[in-house]
DNA sequence: CGTCGTACTATACACTGTACGTTAGCGACC
DNA sequence: GGTCGCTAACGTACAGTGTATAGTACGACG
């Protein structure tokens, strides 16, 4: 057998690899054993890095956190929040998986703590108490997290035309008797759904909210 | 061999039964296989009346949607909305899969179409026009998806013993001169985050921008 | 040069979703 | 009442999955 030479593997080289077979295929097609396909290497060979398929996540979730920019200085802090925000979702947006991996397991490692850092320090210097900068903190992630992971699936299934035709079918199948409302706001829905405008919407109303009650 | 007699299945019973699997093996140990066993029926059995899993998936959610109840009337329209969201959010946490079928397939379906007829029509008589209600029930639902989804991740984490204690020790590990508001605000994170009041702080955000701009 | 730890391999197991072809129970019609 | 056809449920099979366990050869170090 041409066994590999040793030393040829690192946790660095896995998560990078792991991560181009995540865009490549998707999160779903990924498999331990396309990484180690793609190394060249037996599907055990992985175990000597990571201890199992989700502390791989983790790296990888780590590995692409890191690429999040540094919080712009130097602007009011609602404009700061706004911008970091705004970054996580861009982010989520050129690494579609990186959504699942925000949502299906908790957070650690040192880039995502780093991001974690940015948010809290403006909120705190805001003026804001720890009580109320903790939940400011978990809102906008959530917020986020869940409009970007909306916003992915739904540009997804808007790409696969199988999946939109049955999507259409089901809608027209709705009586506009039974719910007038949601066929009337169908075209507005499918419209405007997605897009940096409606996360900019939600994420508007949020720090309107928070501004409102922060003393002036 | 003893052949189940026919028509013993129905696709009402396969989702109810789906469901119960769902709950008791959580969704990650759910398979189809795993249905059909607990129907005492072979795994083909099933796709007379599901063209394939997610197909199933879908059916799942609809048949949890529908135990979401009506809006109540005779209340000022953002009372209305409120009472909604937190709904939805007790739905979530009494059934946690449901999490992880809205956010990861499109909706479709009876009952999902109730639900959002009732959103979007309190939003209509609140007297806002038809693109803004719809962006209103997008950032709605999508900050109910992502706040209800974190809070079901991180009780499911607390209630590990082992990542729990991995999870401390990856904290504890944060040098507090690296990330000091991190360091400083773990407990408040780990204290604040989940429960209804973290909800309702986040909802109350997006209530306060959204009556903020809205004319009187 | 010999030895030892370990990076990698091989094999195996218990699973998964589902494509394909078969069979038998039931309702309907003669 | 007997027969036929439809189709619900079956069995088999395949290509995958994550990972436990045991083995093997290579690189570094004494």
């Amino acid at each position: 057998m041409a066994r590999t030479p040793r030393n040829t593997l690192s946790s660095e080289l896995v998560v990078r690899t792991a991560l181009q077979v995540m865009e490549t295929k998707g999160a779903d097609g990924f498999s331990l054993r396309g990484v180690a396909a793609e190394l060249g290497v037996g599907p055990m060979a992985l175990y000597t890095y990571f201890r199992n398929k989700d502390d791989l996540y983790d790296a990888i979730r780590d590995h692409l956190m890191a690429l999040m920019p540094p919080p712009p200085a130097d602007l009011p802090w609602p404009e700061q929040v706004r911008a970091i925000c705004r970054d996580l979702r861009v982010l989520m947006l050129e690494h579609p998986c990186l959504a699942q991996l925000l949502a299906s397991r908790p957070l650690s490692g040192h880039e995502t703590a780093r991001v974690a850092e940015g948010l809290l320090s403006v909120l705190r210097s805001s003026g804001l108490d720890p009580e109320t900068a903790a939940r400011t903190h978990t809102t906008l992630f959530t917020f986020v997290l869940g409009a970007t992971t909306w916003e992915i699936q739904m540009t997804v299934e808007q790409s696969d035309p199988d999946a939109l035709r049955r999507l259409r079918a089901s809608m027209e199948s709705l009586s506009s008797r039974e719910f007038p409302t949601v066929v009337e706001l169908a075209p507005e829905l499918a419209r405007t759904s997605g897009g940096q405008q409606q996360f900019d919407y939600g994420l508007d109303l949020l720090l309107a909210g928070l501004t409102a009650r922060t003393p002036s």
